[in-house]
DNA sequence: GTCTATAAACCGATAGAC
DNA sequence: GTCTATCGGTTTATAGAC
């Protein structure tokens, strides 16, 4: 990825040094953010993980919510599961096997703060009703609605017991075993009828 | 002290005001505990919702901690889903239609501060793992200890979604409607393997 | 570009008056 | 039993030196 909007021009070494800095300091930040939440998170701790003064993350971001946003930004759920009613729950079950495995570090930021900070509360709040909105379009029931709904709050929090709450349960376990087990119950939520009957 | 939980023998207007007084900060703190979390909660605020002063607070329960820890006292996750493998679904079911109506203030003050509260975190997290241990040994499967962690997750997300996060899926819907959903879900969870999809 | 010094606000907690 | 006054610490954020 060499320059992706405004490329320094050659031999700016001014420019480049704070590009580092300014990198590194966004990667301290978003550890911090993701191990500690939003309000435990001082700039000052994030300054010194970076090995740079508080005052100078001030400098570059501004305040400590913007740099935050900065953070989050784009950490939204999955872009969409449109798709014919027989593939929602394959789509979901293979967006949530990559939840399983890489970690979306911008994700797991907001999901840290995501019950305690009011701005990341409404920001999630909103990512959640479009994604329940698309997914209960794909999905052929009259109850659709609460049917996406409990799937997203069953991705939610599988995806919070294993990377943040790590209670021992499904942080340890085996990404294609979940996803085995999930199988029959995606299923079960994106389909009508309960009695197997394929006619 | 000889009665600590007794009623005041008779006349003694002085413990009875402060039992009122005591009662009243601690439901105020409960309220703030559950809506903003353990870091945005002061003792300040706790004290004028109660109508008495932030000193006084302090004076009765110590810290700001030993208020937490007395207004989530307790507020563990349901007993334990032990019973015949073909009835733990149901139970299980029971036990959450009773947490979609009725809200166990003390739990949701937990759920709250669950993610960016250490203490908080490994309370739940102790809580979980008795949950998930109880509910494993009910499940006659071999991979019984996933399968628990994964009714713990969704249930956790359930709960919280409709409680907590509000997003407007789960907060709004028919408690009926959505135990009828997962009763399905619960079942799959619970028993081994039901004969293999129809081709 | 980076850091030092400091301002201004808020917190939990303590001591003591009434 | 309740409140006033205050201490000591931490925070974000700002202004300016190097």
């Amino acid at each position: 990825m060499p320059h992706p909007a405004e490329p320094p021009p050659r031999g700016d070494a001014r420019a480049e040094q704070r590009r580092r800095t300014e990198a590194r300091i966004l990667a301290a930040a978003s550890d911090q953010f993701v191990e500690a939440g939003y309000e435990r998170t001082t700039i000052r701790a994030i300054a010194q993980a970076a090995g740079v003064d508080a005052g100078l993350v001030m400098h570059y971001f501004g305040s400590k919510l913007a740099l935050f946003e900065q953070v989050t930004k784009g950490g939204q759920l999955p872009p969409a599961p449109t798709g014919p009613p027989g593939q929602v729950a394959e789509q979901i079950l293979a967006q949530l096997a990559g939840s399983l495995t890489t970690e979306p570090v911008r994700s797991l930021a907001m999901l840290r703060s995501m019950l305690t900070h009011p701005e990341t509360t409404q920001a999630f709040r909103e990512g959640t009703q479009r994604f329940r909105a698309q997914l209960a379009a794909a999905i052929p029931a009259p109850d659709a609605d609460t049917r996406a709904a409990l799937i997203s709050a069953l991705i939610m929090g599988v995806v919070m017991d294993r990377h943040l709450l790590k209670s021992g349960g499904l942080d340890t376990a085996d990404p294609d075993q979940i996803i085995a087990l999930l199988r029959p119950v995606l299923r079960t939520l994106t389909t009508a009828d309960p009695p197997p009957d394929p006619a």
